[in-house]
DNA sequence: TATTGTTATACTCTATAACTATA
DNA sequence: TATAGTTATAGAGTATAACAATA
């Protein structure tokens, strides 16, 4: 097996040897993708306060102002989550003014969602605030390091997405 | 391996230009962590069931093993959640045979965590069979890669936790 | 038969407060 | 007063299955 010694010199170490004895929990990708998730989830929820919307009624505010009439089921899946899970969400936001309910014509299966100008106008705003908390958030990276970061992300989730 | 020279105008436009139209989502740095901690933590959870543990268990029993005797606060300190939490994960754990609750002494209040000889084998198991999870999940990363990304990880971790 | 939106349900994870016994 | 462990509880968030209308 492995699991021997500590022999390779990489960042890890370089990054940790200052303060504590440097757990295996801290060597893990996966452990420091998940404590710094937790942290920037909870910077971004607190910058969203200020329009009073969640994260996820960020993300479907996002889609259907990005992608005009984009039909729940699609949103479900861009998203990557169920499209069951989306129906209180857009509740929510309909009951809020940020978009309305529309019928598709060709398919009258469908629902397809359409932001209101309020919708369109919180999602501005928000978008911008947005972004100022990524540049405060990840301060500590370089410019480039951020879009090193950013790249690696989406090759990792296209690698394990698309296969 | 794939993927090389992609330094030259921003590696986002250049990781998503293939496919679609590039939503205002995918150019933050957070919801793409989010999306890979999904699917890492799902993959994460998979390797385990063959050792039978959770994600949580396996945090606490890598704590246990690799601090002997710490405390259960000192652990909830250590994983960033509340001791409340920390206490049906160790009421499993100890039902499992992986460790045991003793006294300490000094301190009648505490309760430290001992691993039991069969805790150690599965943490040995089980710790290996991660570093091969992350090996394979990651392996659209050159190993230079994978370490910048975790010391970024880390860099951010710090900079966010206030250390 | 398959898909869209929906409802109902259950389960995980986490946050909070309060209690006890110590310190 | 403060801290360690515990209990109880409630709230997100998500996953699953089933259903009616439509394709």
């Amino acid at each position: 097996m492995t699991g021997d010694g500590e022999n390779s010199c990489g960042a890890a170490e370089l990054a940790a040897s200052a303060a504590e004895p440097m757990e295996k929990l801290d060597q893990l990708i996966g452990y420091n993708m998940k404590r710094v998730y937790i942290l920037v989830q909870n910077d971004f929820r607190q910058v969203l306060t200020d329009d009073d919307i969640s994260p996820r009624m960020f993300s479907v505010l996002s889609m259907s102002v990005e992608s005009h009439g984009i039909t729940q089921s699609e949103v479900a899946r861009q998203l990557g989550i169920e499209r069951s899970g989306l129906v209180s969400i857009i509740d929510d936001m309909e009951r809020r003014g940020l978009l309305r309910r529309m019928p598709v014509e060709g398919d009258r299966r469908a629902q397809a969602l359409h932001p209101s100008e309020e919708g369109r106008a919180v999602y501005k705003r928000a978008l911008s605030a947005v972004f100022e908390h990524e540049e405060r958030f990840f301060s500590v990276l370089s410019q480039q390091e951020r879009e090193l970061l950013l790249g690696m992300l989406m090759r990792v989730r296209r690698s394990a997405e698309g296969g």
